[in-house]
DNA sequence: CTTGACCTTCCCGGCACTGGAAGCCCCATA
DNA sequence: TATGGGGCTTCCAGTGCCGGGAAGGTCAAG
């Protein structure tokens, strides 16, 4: 398998590949005589496991401990909770920081008229308040 | 004043002012005899009202309208309310995105006993599923 | 034989900084 | 007066995670 078939069958792009590769964060494929890296379906499926991790927003070095536990027939599924358990709470974090956030803006969207005057308590916000949203 | 000071005052740390100077975010400061950038307090004013949009989580391209928008005396206030809403809009996603990821990781630390033993639907799912949160 | 799709490497850009090195400048203190 | 410690300058590089694009080799089809 060439490297745009996996590129397709693991939805992970060709470029991404090549980088992941370069980082460490998967194996250096094999080559084949024309010198085009070649791949087994194996290989797809660590890709998919990776995509799959990514698109639940763990960091790279997250995705490479996972991968770790997951080759560990003997690892302890503890760990695994934990890292996803941390996960979550930086998640939270972001949303909490978001949301207050959106809280000062939507305030000052809805003080704003918004028409031609040039009045406009957003900007004033911006340029006096220290914007505190509690953190 | 320095730079030093400027920080100080503005909350804008000194490398971060050269960095907004080099990127046309800020104009070149002054100079003074030794080659020491000069600012005023109407700077200090500007890095203030910078440091509070990017605290909002305004990019700094926004920020940089924000700024025309904030010394137009002509502007209309409907301008910057649509580039605030806009932002809204950025954030509602992310939420939405932090959620939906949540909520999968949620489901999947339920799953998993977490204790000594390897079995792993965590694992499990990002080796099969496809993690489809809806979007 | 040519075309076009694939593959290779390499380097740059983007976001928004941050760290660090090398080298002035200025002031206070021993 | 020497020295020490800040503060200032520039420039380069790295962060995280790729995507774009150039320059060039390879391969199957028409």
């Amino acid at each position: 398998m060439n490297i745009g078939t996996v590129a397709k069958r693991s939805g992970v792009p060709a470029k991404t590949i090549r980088y992941y590769e370069s980082i460490g964060l998967i194996a250096s494929a094999g080559r084949s005589a024309n010198g085009y890296r070649v791949y087994t379906s194996e290989e797809v499926e660590t890709l998919r496991f990776v995509s799959h991790a990514r698109s639940l927003g763990f960091a790279v070095k997250d995705v490479a401990n996972l991968l770790t536990l997951w080759r560990d027939r003997s690892r302890a599924s503890a760990d695994v909770k934990a890292l996803a358990r941390g996960h979550i709470a930086e998640i939270d974090a972001k949303i909490a920081e978001l949301r207050n956030i959106r809280e000062t803006l939507v305030d000052l969207v809805q003080r704003c008229h918004g028409d031609d005057r040039p009045d406009c308590p957003i900007l004033d916000s911006l340029a006096t308040s220290s914007t505190e949203h509690r953190t």
